[in-house]
DNA sequence: TGTTTTCTGCAACGGGTGTTCCATAACGGA
DNA sequence: TCCGTTATGGAACACCCGTTGCAGAAAACA
């Protein structure tokens, strides 16, 4: 039989989620263990007990970030989606950004990470590949079942689709210089998104409405 | 009369110009003076003599690197542009992608640059800030005037402008992944501008062509 | 040439970093 | 209760960082 020891105090999601929120304020670099220790509540002892190293815990944060936003970016896929499921999403977006600010102004960790390990970074490089896939996927299936249905042309669904993947990273990005501003883009995006669709001349209406 | 000591063995904008590439590189906080002394081939001291600080040094590389892409982005607003100058521009981005791609994966030395010391720091806030003005300011010249040939609506010159301001940022973001991939959104961008052309109901033709 | 001013090379400093070690505390099973 | 196991708290480690001080070299003027 496993002999067990001493139990842990703290919850090991709980800590992960902390750490990530903290890396997403402040990047990989400036953050301490002693931040760390100040943010979670654990000790650094028990920190490197749990995780390791400092980047095993960032790529724990990683993680939890990454399936996060997958699961709502999987939201946008519910239920039959079409061109107003993707002029949707970036509605989305702006109300989150109208919502809370102060929170937005951190952007997007993925996005934070890309651009701070950048490339040549394994770690980075790979995450950083899978989260651009993981959007560009959700816009192909999402502007494909449009087409399928008449909405949009069907040719234009993947180059489509691989623009609003960049597009959303530049939104963190500007998210970050100033969240209100960003969400008038998303604002500006979703007409255009709206505008893709077959018979008419322009995003006027869209905007305008 | 000014008493004159020993010359400087160094240019100073080479120096500036050296710090800027590895800043690029490497980021602010990855970059130690170390590593500085190699690429620039200066001593410390002679580094601290010139600058004062590794953030005053940081500072004179992004200013440098600011106006020198100001500088490119005024190209664009030669000679009457239209909307084919902002077409073209994005053109001219996926070419300069794809001729040198280790070099573009880089990115954009001020969007990384926002990434990493974020909202919050002054100067990444301040110089953020007027590079996304500027870029804003660009395209609305551009869309502004192609709206007054009737090219295309007037009333949607700034939204659009501010969209393709972030899509730049994401377009060197998505760089910084995979440079090869970001030039073929760079020419999905271009169609899609050139799509916003009056009396065409798609982008079909321009993406086709 | 002598003096003044500036730049250069080298060494060191204090502070902060990520990490490790160890004694002790808490728990489960025998 | 004793033992094995695991978590905790604290101190310390070696290292790297940005920065500074200082003695000497080089240039311009008197």
């Amino acid at each position: 039989m496993k002999r067990m020891g001493r139990r842990p105090a703290y919850e090991l999601s709980a800590v992960v989620e902390a750490a990530s929120d903290l890396f997403w304020e402040r990047g990989y670099r400036m953050t301490s263990i002693g931040d760390l220790e100040e943010r979670t509540g654990l000790d650094r002892s028990s920190l490197y007990n749990a995780f390791g190293s400092k980047q095993a815990l960032f790529e724990a944060a990683l993680g939890r970030y990454i399936e996060e936003f997958q699961a709502r970016l999987g939201g946008m896929l519910e239920g039959d989606p079409g061109l107003d499921a993707v002029a949707g999403f970036f509605a989305g977006m702006a109300q989150a950004f109208r919502a809370d600010p102060a929170r937005n102004a951190r952007g997007c960790l993925m996005v934070n990470t890309v651009a701070e390990l950048g490339s040549g970074d394994p770690l980075s490089d790979r995450l950083g590949t899978a989260y651009r896939d993981g959007l560009r996927k959700a816009f192909a299936s999402a502007l494909t079942q449009a087409a399928a249905r008449g909405e949009v042309e069907a040719e234009l669904a993947h180059p489509r689709a691989s623009l609003l993947a960049s597009m959303v990273m530049g939104l963190f990005l500007t998210a970050r210089i100033d969240p209100a501003d960003a969400a008038e883009v998303c604002d500006a995006v979703s007409g255009e998104v709206a505008s893709w669709r077959l018979g008419r001349a322009s995003a006027t209406a869209e905007i305008r409405g």
